[in-house]
DNA sequence: TACACCATGTAAGTGGTTACATGATTGA
DNA sequence: TCAATCATGTAACCACTTACATGGTGTA
C-alpha cells in the first residue's frame, strides 16, 4: 500500500500527471520510494476510483492528452491517518547480508570485490541524499517550495528541517553499511 | 531468487526437511531472511527439480512422511557463484522513512508514538542479533557446529568470526535507525 | 484423550519487475 | 527531419502474503 501513500505525499505538494510522477519515482534513489511507470499509471487510476485523488484531463498541442491528478480531502485524510499509524516492521530480508553470510565459502578476492561494489553504491547514495538534504535545508527544491506555499511562513523552517532530517536518517543507515563494508575488507585482509 | 540461496545456505550446514527449515525462516528475525512455509515447500520442490538439492523420503511412525533435503554439488556451486557475484542494489523502498517524511503533517504526539514503536522494534532486533552474534563467536549454535564438522579445524575461528560479523552489520544498521529515531524524538519535542 | 507439535500442502490475491507497444510534441 | 522528451498504456511473470486445509505423532 505504500506506493499509494508515496504518491499522495508528492501530490500533496502540487498536482502532477503520471509522467511527472514517474520521473520522480523512476529516478530510483535520491528519494525514499521507487516505482516504474507500469505500476504508477494503474495505481493512479485505482486511487482516483477510491476518491483519494482527482484527475483532470488536459490537452497539449492537438492530440496529446495528459491527466493531471490532485489530492482530495479524502486523500489528505488517508495520508495523515497512515502517517500516524504504527505499522508492523517488515520481515527481515536483506540479500546483501545474506550474501555476506557465505563469504567464508569463497575466495577472499571475490568477497572483497562484492564488498567494494556495495561500498561504492552506499557512498553514491550518501552523496545523493546529502545533496538533497542540503537543498531541503536551503528550501531550494521545486517540490518543497510548492509545498510551503500552503503552509504558514512561521512553520517553514520546521518543515524544511523535518524533511531534511529524514534524509539524514537514510544517510545514517547507508553510512552504517559503508562502515561495515570497510571493516569487513579489513577483517578479510587481516586473515591472509 | 534469494530465498533459494538462503535455503542452500542452511542446507549446506546439514540436511533438513521443510518443517525444520520453516522453523528457521518463520521465526522471522534472529536471522537474515524470512519466509512462510507456504513459500518454502514449493520452492524446495523447484530446487530439487533444478538439481540444487536432493530429497530423501523418510517415515516417522507408520504413516507420517517427511522429505529430508540435502544440498548437491550443483547446489554448492550455485551458492558459491551467487555469493561471489555483484548484484545491483535493490530499489530504495523504506516504508518507515516514507512515513517520517510526512511527520510535519500530523500531531507531534502521533509522530512520537510511531517513532517510539520503531525504536522498540529496532532495540528488540539489536538484542536478538546480539545474542546470536555472541553464540556464533562462542561456536555455540546448532547450525554452526554442524557446519564446522566439514571444515578444517584451523579455519573454525575464522568462519565463526565471519558469520558473527554479519550480525554485527545488521546490528549496526539497526542501531543507526534506533539512534535516528531517538534524535527525531528530541527534535520533535524541541520544537514545542 | 486431549493438546502440543510434526509435517505438508493449495489457492487467491497483491506488489513489483521486465518487456513490449504506441504515438505526439518540441527544439536543434 | 531527426532525436530527445512527453505521455500512457498492456501483459506475462515472479516473490511474497494470507488464509484455508488435512492429518499423524508423542506425551502428560
Amino acid at each position: 500500500m505504500s506506493l499509494q501513500h508515496a504518491l499522495l505525499g508528492v501530490l500533496e505538494a502540487r498536482p502532477m500527471n503520471g509522467y511527472e510522477l514517474t520521473r520522480f519515482f523512476e529516478a530510483a534513489p535520491r528519494w525514499v520510494w521507487s516505482a516504474p511507470h507500469s505500476q504508477i499509471y494503474p495505481t493512479l487510476r485505482q486511487m482516483e476510483q477510491a476518491g483519494l485523488i482527482e484527475g483532470q484531463k488536459e490537452i497539449r498541442g492537438t492530440k496529446l492528452t495528459r491527466t493531471v491528478y490532485s489530492i482530495t480531502d479524502r486523500g489528505l485524510e488517508e495520508l495523515r491517518a497512515w502517517t500516524g499509524t504504527d505499522h508492523a516492521a517488515p520481515p527481515v530480508r536483506d540479500a546483501f547480508f545474506l550474501q555476506a553470510l557465505f563469504f567464508d565459502m569463497i575466495d577472499q578476492d571475490r568477497a572483497a570485490s562484492v564488498l567494494k561494489t556495495h561500498l561504492a553504491e552506499q557512498e553514491q547514495l550518501i552523496a545523493e541524499w546529502g545533496a538533497h538534504r542540503d537543498a531541503l535545508l536551503a528550501k531550494d527544491t521545486d517540490l518543497l517550495k510548492e509545498r510551503l506555499k500552503s503552509r504558514p511562513p512561521a512553520e517553514h523552517d520546521r518543515i524544511a528541517r523535518l524533511k531534511a532530517h529524514v534524509f539524514a536518517g537514510q544517510i545514517a543507515v547507508a553510512r552504517a553499511r559503508a562502515d561495515w563494508a570497510r571493516e569487513s575488507l579489513r577483517i578479510l585482509s587481516e586473515d591472509t
